[in-house]
DNA sequence: TAATTAACGCAACAAAGTCGCATTAGCTAT
DNA sequence: ATAGCTAATGCGACTTTGTTGCGTTAATTA
């Protein structure tokens, strides 16, 4: 099942790489002006995923955010270990830096890390 | 707008103090045997949040779980800086004690800390 | 250029959570 | 005790988010 080239897959990639922030489902249909079906970009954006082009981020909303991730993408052995900030007005939801390192107890195997502050950001304290 | 005590929520926290992991509402509603209705159940546990006797944690499966958190129940500036541990394998998710500190760029506020690390707990690791 | 099959669009579905509304039942003050 | 106020409940409908089945379309490759 090798992967193909399609305008959709595309269109989704292009809009991923402009914006330099995680994107829902929402915004991304959005951004796409609909032309693109719901179950299309959901497809897609797992498939990105599991190509590990992009990661998803749960935020505290319930919703999943996908990022692309340039520094992961060449080394497969990706950790993601750095947190997300959602701004609750902008809805903007951005990669923090920050690496972090949680020492889990004895025994305890980790898969997937999942880190989200929600909050205020920069540009939405000062308006 | 005062609470009351009805049996319903005094089932619900009976059912949290007894498991010390955070609940989700399916598991509440299973361990309830389904007496209580689920808006009930929903109900209840956003009055505890408000409240502040339960902390919400959404979960990288998008759903939320609920914790009593005995430390910060006193305490009436609670930061709940901590990770939850998801297990893939029996679902539990449980308190990490860890305290982390993230410094967020300069201008941003944090309102709502959402620290999830899933995988495999060392009960089912085992196993 | 034909064959293969990944990807698409559409529709239906599932799960999680919320909300409106009529009814029930805690609390409080008589 | 008891009457009155209104928080809490149960039911149903609804929304949102995400997935899946299926028939069709179109990207690759030989």
């Amino acid at each position: 099942m090798k992967r193909r080239n399609t305008p959709s897959k595309t269109a989704v990639l292009s809009v991923l790489e402009r914006a330099n922030t995680a994107l829902s489902h929402d915004m991304l249909e959005e951004a796409l002006d609909g032309t693109i079906d719901r179950a299309t970009i959901y497809r897609i954006l797992n498939r990105f995923c599991e190509d590990g082009l992009t990661h998803r981020i749960v935020a505290d909303d319930g919703k999943q955010y996908f990022a692309l991730c340039e520094e992961c993408n060449h080394q497969k052995a990706h950790s993601h270990n750095h947190f997300h900030f959602r701004c609750l007005q902008c809805e903007r939801v951005e990669c923090l830096s920050n690496e972090v390192s949680v020492n889990l107890p004895k025994g305890y195997r980790a898969e997937n890390f999942n880190g989200v502050i929600s909050g205020v950001c920069n540009r939405c304290a000062v308006a």
